[in-house]
DNA sequence: ACCTGAACACCGTTCAAGT
DNA sequence: ACCTGAACACCGTTCAAGT
């Protein structure tokens, strides 16, 4: 065939990466296929290997996207008003999360059940990207813990991983919902609550 | 070929199980395949459609079975003594439930990152294995909630969502370590401390 | 009754050959 | 230079055929 010329090579990149996202969005990442992708896009197999260096390396650059996006949603000036108080300011930030997750879930449940094959692992820049998650919660617990940096950063990650469990238990719905409507917004508040009460 | 009746049909499908575990173990549970399994084994691939109606089931036993054993370090008289604070007795199980991912790592991501295709749901059999998962820190958390059992059910849901995050983050070190050695464990004693503390 | 192995419809990935 | 499509080494799953 030859040259077709449709489209730049960045258009290509572009087209693959979104068709994925849809891919993903609507069947699952399991259902992400290099042949899919290129039956979809009118493209051959081999022109998915012309634009990424493989399927994973397609799929880390999905997950980073991902990650930017919901580091977007966390700097939302919802849940960093001034005048709020930081338990409120948490307690809006952890509903922005959870409501990333619901809007955009199979690309939010990807981002964690996505490995890596055994050799292989994760490069650099995607470890940053995943270090940025946290600066916006540290940020709110600051005023808490005005002398003690390490104890701050110590309790923006629980409070981090704490709400990534909720979440993930809401969304796998692996749990039994006994406690009503809404139990990660439930969870999260008691979360927050106890923990700053505690502190 | 014909019967070879080297094995029972129960001695066979132990065997299936025991393999897939290993293999599990070894490689992830990416590397299952029923072709590797029956090779192990000494078996054809079509072996295994007849002990298993399909992969996806026996993934789904070889999940309930880790769930099981996860249960039982739960169950563990080392976080349910009698004498000591509920505090204490909250931090000696998240401290088994660390230990147990940290010892089973490939077996337990896959309870969490395995997920049926599109159509199917989980059956109740294995519902019911998760449910009873709570039990254990309920009974912990009751003193604490004399008089308000929903509050309680909140609580241990709570706490037992954001012990598996801490545990979930530490496993797959998507956090940057910065807290120094054994931050799960740090991370699970702020997170009691303070929730309890909190109450 | 139990087990096989070929067959079917899929994968990711590579690369010689075409324009 | 770009793209194809056949090829290779894999999958899960089925099932007629063998003992």
């Amino acid at each position: 065939m030859a040259r077709r010329s449709d489209h730049t090579r960045d258009e290509l990149r572009g087209l693959v990466i979104n068709t994925s996202i849809d891919i993903i969005q609507t069947d699952g990442f399991q259902a992400l296929t290099a042949r899919k992708i290129a039956g979809i896009i009118g493209y051959s197999p081999g022109t998915i290997y012309n634009l990424f260096p493989s399927m994973d390396a397609l799929c880390l650059i999905i997950n980073g996207m991902t990650i930017d996006a919901l580091n977007e949603t966390l700097n939302d000036p919802a849940c960093n008003k001034v005048g709020a108080s930081p338990a409120d300011n948490m307690k809006a930030m952890a509903r922005q999360y959870l409501d990333f997750a619901a809007q955009n879930k199979e690309r939010w449940m990807m981002l964690f059940a996505y490995k890596l094959p055994e050799g292989e692992d994760v490069p650099v820049w995607f470890q940053e990207k995943v270090a940025a998650l946290f600066a916006p919660l540290e940020r709110i617990l600051t005023p808490l813990y005005k002398n003690d940096a390490k104890a701050c950063k110590l309790a923006a990650r629980t409070l981090w991983a704490s709400v990534h469990g909720i979440c993930f238990v809401e969304q796998t719905g692996k749990m039994p919902i006994v406690i009503g409507s809404s139990s990660g917004e439930a969870m999260t508040s008691t979360l927050i609550d106890n923990f700053v009460a505690g502190i």
